[in-house]
RNA sequence: GCGGGCGUGGCGGAAUGGUAGACGCACCGGACUUAAAAUCCGUAGGGGCGCGAGCCCCGUGCCGGUUCAAGUCCGGCCGCCCGCACCA
């Protein structure tokens, strides 16, 4: 029998679903749905080793779960704005449009190659018009519900580059690109007004049982939730100064309060001192790079102006700018308690300040405050009215008080800010909004959504080109008709990633979504994507199906029922030394060999270095192409690699060896399901059978239960496993034929049927099937096959094992029991002494006490 | 610093508190072959005893505990990985 020719297999596969619209979705609202997505590519060109890995789980989902018969909904789309092309525009002199277009050609071709079971009618890529059309609906609609609003805000400015940058863009307090030193400056920007859902993206995250925990506590630290009282100061200037604080019941321990730099009230200060303004640039010159943040010193400046404590008029407090306080959170202002908190301590230490202790820890006398703050429970002294009390009712206590004065708030705070969503990029959705003299900032008319990318965009000038586009800004004013400015801004690509899934249930609406569509197929049944996204892609997604839900567009607020992160595919570093500074290159895996333990650059003599296994990277050279190992395996073979061996929440380690492994299965397979002679028709029913027929038939019904099973919890490591112990049985009972045989194979086929597709279809026709293994439900097991009729037992005495019994499946205890007393080996052990005890736990073991 | 996860053969990993190492990779031995490839069969955690069938001891990062029984549960360490981080 000839072996199996991958390629054409693949491809004539391939021909046959696409020619049947096989994995063509119908919004079918009366059958059971099922909704498999995998966060979608961004089109650089090229698929690497991670989308094959995230998209074949997913395939697998889909096609398992289209084979129980659900309505599976499993598209593929693009996630197509972004830096990248316009960076080729200006280095290339490429249109943007034109490169993501033709990466995006070029990846759809390979992830086809794959043989996934995509509904390519719903593709689009979000960069298309028809797509961003939408997207501005949306900005409109969530403008008019006050989910969008204009703020002016501190923004990373590249004075080289001349655009606004995200935080991930800046390294080091410099661009990203330009290397330049970042300046902070002021703008008027869009804003999500995420933090109108705080709490319920905070209070959700215990619904979402089926996500990682770790992704929902990411979620919840990144919002950040804490409660407090946020009170004010009356300064020896006559204005007053709001704080917020989680320990107001330290308040007696107050030794000054402090402003952030970026504090209003510090910015007024320096208007009229010069040594401040000093102070406040050398603040700013402070990094935000976490080793910096780590080392830098507390720096405090006295402002000269003093607080009153809000107990007592007369005790003074002095007022600082500190470094350490930051104007994002609470009130950009603060009360140091040294004693009990260790920033404080740190400040109040190099400065000189009183540290005094208020809290006693419970059942002690005293607290040492000396070598470091105590910040634990306990009991209030040094407090007037709130000694005796413990930290709890203390903060109730001045919570109480200082909301009768008028003078206090309790609060509840959070870390999460409003999503500044504005980018001074050209490739990119635009802002719908026009600027006017007379009208001020005016929403662009839904009738003349959408606001379209000029294609004419020239990426040598400096800055944002779509703002240097001779035409592009020059509107009139919606509401007066007056010569207007259109925004130039562009928006966040993340908006674009939050609503894509939505979008999918029906590309094709003529409204940013088909609400029936949308009703009928969120949430996403089972989400797939890389924990980098754990925070900002998902909780923006959340936001916007929130934001989505009071607007009217749909009807849920999770839109992720189920979420999957799968681990990173990894490989060996391979470098040369070399003269250069770091001492060494790093090579790809294609350049080098491998002889004996050591390994070589191909045909030469000149040593590699084999470096730790690492995240397949660009910089790293541990690449290795897919279509490249498709090429020589075929499809099935790397699925099924990257399906095996490691749990798919795990990082997994690329190997050539081990993809020759799993080629050596496909053809195993196929060996088996080909060298079968004499096979009944399809369809023929198994009779009674005993013997190895018997043992060949459980081993299939073992494999359906755990196979499926293993497939529903996503432990596709398991699955694989569970293939090849049956294809291990199947070979082993080579003198089983017949019926049992056809229908052990027909199992291992259908098992394997959504992991290595196009090898089961080929195997299911090689069977004499005459319809398509992809149309074919998904098999049954009888429960009874599952089971052996005898079970082996092991025998303990005390603790250690001793000997095996193969008995019946439940015998009774007293017979078990007898059996293993009666056993040599536990005879032996026993030494004679009688039996305190016999513990026997049915079909598992037995353990003898002496 | 705070939060989370992990630690099992040469490697990836399996194991509802119940025979630790399923399954795969690599390695080794054998068969087939003129030879190779492919394929098939077999051994394999460490140590010891026995001619042998087999038997014994040790073993899931370390120390202790609970239990008839612990990789699994509890307490305390050690190590590695990830996330967040001057959040008041």
């Amino acid at each position: 029998m000839a072996r199996y020719n991958a390629k054409e297999s693949e491809q004539r596969w391939q021909r046959e679903w696409d020619s049947r619209l096989t994995f063509v979705t119908a919004n079918d609202t009366s059958r059971p749905k099922c909704y498999v997505l995998e966060m979608f590519p961004y089109p650089s060109g090229r698929i690497h080793m991670g989308h094959v890995r995230n998209y074949t789980m997913g395939d697998v989902i889909a096609r398992f779960r289209r084979a129980q018969g659900f309505n599976v909904l499993h598209p593929m789309g693009w996630d197509a704005f972004g830096l990248p092309a316009e960076n080729a525009a200006r280095d290339g002199g490429i249109n943007p449009r034109t490169w993501t277009y033709a990466n995006i050609d070029a990846m759809r071709s390979e992830l086809k190659a794959l043989g996934l079971a995509i509904d390519w009618s719903r593709e689009f890529a979000t960069c298309d018009p028809s797509y961003y059309a939408h997207q501005q609906k949306l900005f409109l609609d969530f403008y008019k519900d006050d989910l969008v609003y204009r703020h002016e805000a501190d923004v990373n400015w590249d004075p080289v580059d001349m655009t606004v940058l995200a935080n991930e863009q800046v390294i080091d307090g410099k661009g990203w690109r330009s290397g330049a030193a970042v300046e902070r400056r002021k703008l008027s920007q869009w804003f999500f007004r995420i933090t109108r859902y705080s709490e319920d993206l905070l209070n959700a995250l215990d619904t979402l049982d089926k996500w990682p925990e770790k992704v929902r506590l990411m979620q919840k630290n990144w919002i950040g939730r804490s409660e407090g009282l946020r009170f004010s100061f009356d300064l020896s200037n006559l204005t007053s100064l709001d704080v917020f604080s989680t320990r107001p019941d330290t308040l007696f321990g107050a030794s000054f309060v402090a402003l952030s730099p970026d504090h209003p009230l510090t910015e007024e200060l320096a208007k009229t001192d010069e040594t401040l303004r000093d102070f406040i640039a050398e603040c700013r010159r402070t990094g935000t790079a976490e080793a910096e943040i780590e080392t830098a010193e507390k720096l405090g400046y006295d402002t000269g102006l003093t607080a009153a404590h809000p107990f007592d008029p007369n005790w003074k407090l002095p007022v600082m700018v500190a470094n350490f306080v930051l104007m994002g959170y609470g009130t950009g202002a603060i009360f140091g308690c040294p004693a009990h908190d260790q920033r404080d301590w740190d400040f109040a230490t190099k400065y000189k300040l009183p540290i005094l202790p208020v809290v006693v820890p419970e059942g002690e006398t005293s607290v040492d405050i000396s070598k470091e703050p105590y910040v634990g429970p306990g009991r209030i002294f040094n407090s007037r009215f709130l000694d005796g009390m413990d930290v709890g009712t203390a903060k109730n206590e001045v919570a109480s008080r200082l909301e009768k004065d008028g003078k206090g708030q309790r609060t509840v705070n959070y870390r999460l800010r409003d999503w500044l969503a504005s980018r001074q990029r050209a490739w990119g959705c635009p802002i719908p909004m026009v600027h006017c003299a007379t009208c001020g900032v005016v929403p662009a008319k839904e009738s003349d959504l959408p606001i379209k990318l000029p294609d004419d965009l020239d990426f040598s000038v400096k800055g944002n080109p779509l703002d240097a586009h001779p035409t592009f800004k020059h509107t009139t004013c919606p509401k007066c008709g007056a010569k207007a400015l259109r925004d130039t801004d562009t928006l966040d690509t993340f908006v674009d990633s939050s609503w894509y899934f939505a979008r999918f249930a029906d590309p094709f609406s003529a409204d940013p979504v088909n609400r029936d569509a949308v009703n009928y197929w969120l949430p996403v049944d089972q989400y797939i994507g890389g924990i980098e996204h754990a925070i900002l892609h998902l909780l923006y997604a959340r936001f916007f199906t929130r934001a989505m839900h009071a607007t009217g567009w749909a009807r849920v607020d999770e839109p992720f029922a189920s979420l999957f992160t799968q681990g990173m595919v990894c490989h060996e570093t391979y470098s040369v030394a070399d003269n250069s500074a770091q001492g060494s290159h790093f090579v790809l895996p294609d350049e080098i060999e491998k002889r004996g333990d050591s390994a070589y650059l191909k045909g030469t003599e000149t040593p590699v270095i084999v470096g730790a296994s690492e995240k397949m990277s660009k910089s790293k050279k541990n690449v290795v192409a897919p279509m490249g190992m498709i090429d020589v395996y075929g499809a099935d073979s790397i699925r099924w690699f990257m399906l095996s061996d490691s749990p798919p929440e795990r990082d997994t380690d690329w190997s050539e060896t081990g993809a020759e492994g799993c080629w050596r299965f496909v053809q195993r397979i196929w060996r088996l399901v080909t060298e079968a002679e004499d096979l009944p028709a399809p369809g023929t029913k198994v009779g009674e059978v005993s013997g190895a027929a018997l043992e060949l038939r459980q081993a299939a019904h073992k494999a359906i239960a755990a196979v499926t099973e293993d497939l529903a919890a996503l432990r596709f490591n398991r699955a694989v496993a569970q293939l090849y112990t049956l294809a291990n049985a199947i070979q082993q009972n080579a003198s089983v034929d017949g019926a049992v045989r056809r229908e052990a194979l027909e199992t291992i086929v259908l098992l394997a049927g959504p992991m290595m597709p196009h090898l089961a279809e080929s195997c299911w026709e090689a069977l004499g099937h005459t319809t398509l293994l992809v149309d074919t439900p998904w098999p049954s097991f009888i429960a009874a096959l599952t089971k052996s009729e005898t079970v082996t037992i092991a025998v303990q005495v005390n603790g250690k094992r001793r000997a095996e019994l193969t008995l019946a499946v439940n015998a009774p205890e007293a017979q078990v029991r007898a059996a293993a007393l009666a056993d040599d080996g536990v005879v032996r052990a026993l030494e004679g002494k009688a039996p305190k005890k016999v513990i026997v736990v049915p079909n598992r073991i037995v353990n003898v006490v002496v």
